[in-house]
RNA sequence: GUGGAUGUAGCUCAGUUGGUUAGAGCAUCGGUUUGUGGUACCGAGGGCCGCGGGUUCGAGUCCCGUCUUCCACCCCA
């Protein structure tokens, strides 16, 4: 019987795994050069970690079921909650600023589409226990470092900016209520798709209808505003109000760091972005494809409040992101940035025939001792077979083991690349080898 | 969860208005007389035509169901 694969899961062929490699690799690096340290959760956690940070309705997007001991789980659907009690149960010990990041899988119960499975990869990296924009400009910082590395730039992408609480501070001197507010960000975050005449039927869901012309018209003003001096012009008129005043400094402060980081090429202010869920409460981001067109490649900004609410007592400020693997490896291919050669090996060792097997072999466990990698034939096969399969396994060296070199105590030394060959006794074999992979010269 | 499409060798696809043993290219493996690689030529393996029903003398082809994948909504931590 053939059973096939759970939908919306995948399997890593070993090229796809070769690249998920990369990408891991890459990003492990990037963070580790910004002193972020690695952690690790559970995949399995139980259900109410999630319900708890985001309500009730998010069950119907978990991977969730019952165990054999009748606990409700769920397999991770985000890093965040379980970060947020690790860090929450040590609180009191831990070095401040913590700064840590972690590559995992994580499960979503939903119908898929272009860029959206059920099992996908997310690298997140959270700063927490400090509260200044000094932690936001480092994860914006890293978040483009990120993805510079794997070698997107300013013309492939870029971090759309924002703020929920200069929204929140704004929606409250219009005397709108807590609830009223986040209805309001909620469609803002919706506007982009939304036509003006359903906008405006969502807005007179949540506010009174002879203030909705007024606030729809400040919507367009805000969504308008794209670039600092714009954002500080129209929120100048708010000069009662010492909130704002005090935000707009943040700003000035966070873009000075940005500037000094020399990312700032990277921003565009953007405040349609709000971010879907409410429990963000400052400066909130979202990387895209200067093109537009497909979804975020990363997203993510501060919660301030999350920590307290999962692990009471444990008041923390937070902010961090998290870049998805399967929107970025799509962009990394419509920009042609994936690697050519990700499966490759230094050296392959032709055996001439059943007489000189056991000296390759030798060969071959003295260089793999060495830390080169080493491919061979596992049975006997004539040169030009063995020389193709080199070639297409993509080893850098050749190195032939024939009876009329080995007579003399010599073996050939082949430049896959560049055809040249040449002859070396066996003492100077692995001479000649590490010289080859040091300076490149046979 | 709603709506619309899709499904034929490992991959990309042909397959006439239903009609004999279902085809091609690429890939794989073997060979072109046993010491030199991405080319060329020859050959081979490999398909319950997604699965299950139905209509028919006869179904890859038509109908229904189901699953899969994809697209749009919903949602997007």
């Amino acid at each position: 019987m053939k059973i096939d694969r759970l939908p919306g899961f995948r399997e890593f062929y070993p090229d796809e795994c070769a690249l998920r490699n990369h990408l891991f690799r890459t990003l492990r690096k990037v963070a580790r050069n910004f002193s972020f340290q690695e952690y690790d959760a559970p995949v399995l956690e139980p259900l109410d970690l999630y319900i708890e940070k985001s309500g009730p309705e998010i069950v119907g997007q978990l991977f969730n079921f019952e165990d054999k001991g009748g606990r409700s789980v769920s397999l991770r659907p985000e890093m965040t909650p379980s970060l947020a009690r690790m860090v929450g149960s040590q609180a009191g010990s831990m070095r401040r600023p913590i700064k840590w990041f972690s590559i995992g899988e994580q499960f979503r119960y939903e119908r898929m589409q272009k860029g959206r499975l059920r099992s996908f990869y997310q690298f997140n990296a959270d700063v927490l226990g400090e509260e200044g924009v000094g932690a936001d400009a480092e994860l914006v910082t890293l978040l483009i470092a990120c993805l510079q590395g794997l070698g997107l730039n300013e013309s492939h992408f870029h971090v759309r900016l924002s703020d929920r609480n200069l929204w929140y501070l704004f929606l409250e001197s219009k005397r709108f209520t807590e609830n009223q507010i986040s209805g309001i960000l909620g469609v803002v975050d919706k506007s982009e798709r939304m036509s003006p005449e359903k906008l405006r039927a969502a807005l007179c869901g949540i506010i009174d209808s002879s203030k909705v012309d007024s606030l729809l018209e400040n919507i367009c003003e805000i969504k308008a505003l794209d670039e600092l001096d714009k954002v500080r012009d129209y929120f100048s008129e708010f000069r009662d109000s010492e909130a704002i005043q005090k935000r707009l400094e943040n700003w000035g402060s966070l873009f000075d760091s940005l500037e000094a980081m020399g990312v700032l090429p990277f921003i565009s202010v953007d405040l349609s972005i709000v971010r879907g869920l409410a429990y963000y409460t400052g400066f909130v981001f979202e990387a895209f494809e200067r093109s537009g067109k497909s979804r975020a490649l990363a997203g993510g900004g501060r919660y301030d409040n999350l920590v307290g609410k999962l692990t009471p007592g444990s008041d923390m400020t937070a902010t961090g992101f998290a870049i998805g693997d399967v929107t970025l490896v799509e962009c990394l291919k419509t920009h042609e940035l994936l690697p050519k050669y990700l499966d490759s090996q230094d050296l392959y060792v032709v055996i001439g025939g059943p007489q000189e097997r056991l000296t390759g072999l030798g060969i071959v466990g003295a260089f793999r001792k060495l830390g080169f990698s080493v491919s061979y034939s596992l049975k006997d096969q004539n040169l030009k077979k063995q020389l193709k399969d080199a070639s297409q396994r993509n080893a850098r060296l050749a190195i032939i083991v024939g009876s009329d070199e080995l007579d003399q105590g010599m073996v050939l030394i082949k430049d896959m690349v560049n055809r040249k060959e040449v002859k070396v006794s066996m003492e100077n074999l692995v001479r000649s080898v590490d010289a080859f992979f040091t300076d490149g010269k046979l």
